[in-house]
DNA sequence: GTTAATTTACTAACCAGTTAGTTAAAAACG
DNA sequence: CGTTTTTAACTAACTGGTTAGTAAATTAAC
């Protein structure tokens, strides 16, 4: 099982033990939700008894609320270093939102974990999100929104209200892999697959560039510059890659660590 | 509790406790999902013992399955109404995606019922919608994205991807509902009160207008139009209006709703 | 040998689905 | 038309399985 670890200090394991509930928790409630979610699952994924669960967290909700504060954090980390990249505004938020499309689909943790929190929010349940907020979310916001409006004060972008402009980017890329599973009946093909999610972010990033840039023309070879600067990332397997039913509680994280064994 | 039923036949009867359950099902489902959906409350809502659901229906399931298709059928019916009226291709665009904002907030009950339902099947779990997507969704679909592309074709719609079309146009309606909690949060102010519901609608037919149109001047024309054509309807409060805790399952929705066969 | 880390064994609550029965409408009968 | 039989609609109470959380015992580290 963990031959790999050669005897460390105390600290050092329980920091580790620690880490794998976090990470187990992550996976396990971003697929299920706060109430879906199973301790028992999360203990099992992370190959420890149930009760070490409420040895290192207060209960379920302090877990969950951990595990959501993790992922915000190295997800607005990447979005803000995107933000800051040396070129136009307009060409900023076709990087952006190309990242944020790449991001879904190749980190789905945070994208999964969201979706599951607004609607446990609109039902009213207790808030999770409101200390990552303040710290976390509204300055990443607020440095899109600057983005653009810079973008329509110089004239480079349409002048619209700079919050639709947001809507707009961000809600196609949520849409995509939102409906996806229904897309996959209708269509019957995978939006999941290579050639689709290949057509669908070149698709999305020329039309921002079509549409919300003044000039077009401008619009569609910003567009072109940031395609050919941003090569798709290795897909990592979306749905239950992670479903560990074999009882194998190994890293899940590695990045080149393949792809292929996708649905279908 | 039913005195104001004047005594009907037995077989009326049954067919009103049906759909009483089915109505209050559609509610609970669409606030909780299937698993979270409890078939107690369900018996209660409608005012009937928790057996008779299994005597009316085979199960949690086939009950969830009854909901999602009725709530299915009235939102594509109305959806092609609006696909069908007689304007330009895209100006019915522009009416499509209006309609569908004021869809979401108006009337949520379908809206949450598939971001549930979409988030099951990204797990893998057993596809309830299958049978509604063959005749309902994908003539739907089909329908509207003939629309876009006879707009591109007749050079009134800027020519992209008619796909990318949908998922930007939808995309962002169902993200502003989405993301609504959050941005409650983010900007303390209430993205479901009527002044910003009011200006979002506006915004998001302009940006269309502005964005998608060939000649911008003509799109925003459009869009005026639209939006003078089609008045914001009285909105039913979205959240958790029906989280009876206080024990009454009485009549929830607000009026001028178009359909029938209300508990009470 | 004391403290920290981890497990075993439990419980109280919850919940989908069932069973065995009651009520009253409808049908059959005389 | 009144009476009896049948059957459809409906309910109270239970069953078996699941799950968050806990207390006490055990093991490993220092």
């Amino acid at each position: 099982m963990t031959e790999s670890t050669p005897i460390r200090t105390q600290t050092e394991r329980a920091d580790q033990t620690r880490a794998r509930i976090l990470d187990a928790a992550t996976r396990e409630f971003s697929e299920n939700g706060l109430s879906g979610g199973r301790t028992e699952q999360i203990a099992e994924a992370a190959g420890v008894n149930k009760a070490l669960i409420y040895y290192y967290f207060q209960g379920k909700e302090a877990l969950y609320v951990a595990a959501l504060e993790s992922v915000a954090q190295r997800m607005v980390a990447n979005s803000l270093r995107v933000l800051s990249f040396d070129c136009s505004a307009g060409e900023r938020l076709l990087h952006s939102a190309l990242h944020h499309f790449d991001r879904i689909y190749s980190e789905p943790v945070f994208q999964k974990l969201m979706q599951q929190e607004m609607i446990r929010m609109t039902k009213g349940e207790s808030n999770a999100l409101s200390p990552i907020v303040e710290t976390l979310f509204k300055p990443l916001g607020e440095k899109t929104r600057e983005l653009i409006d810079e973008g329509i004060r110089l004239g480079e972008l349409v002048p619209v209200d700079s919050t639709q402009v947001m809507y707009a980017a961000l809600g196609a890329n949520v849409f995509y892999f939102l409906s996806a599973p229904m897309m996959c009946m209708m269509n019957d093909f995978d939006p999941f697959s290579r050639p689709a999610l290949e057509f669908r972010r070149k698709a999305a990033i020329e039309y921002l560039g079509q549409t919300v840039f003044t000039d077009r023309e401008h619009g569609m070879q910003a567009a072109a510059r940031v395609l050919a600067a941003t090569p798709m990332p290795l897909t990592i397997k979306p749905p239950t890659a992670l479903n560990t039913k074999t009882g194998d509680q190994e890293i899940f994280s590695a990045p080149t660590m393949a792809d292929e064994q996708r649905p279908k």
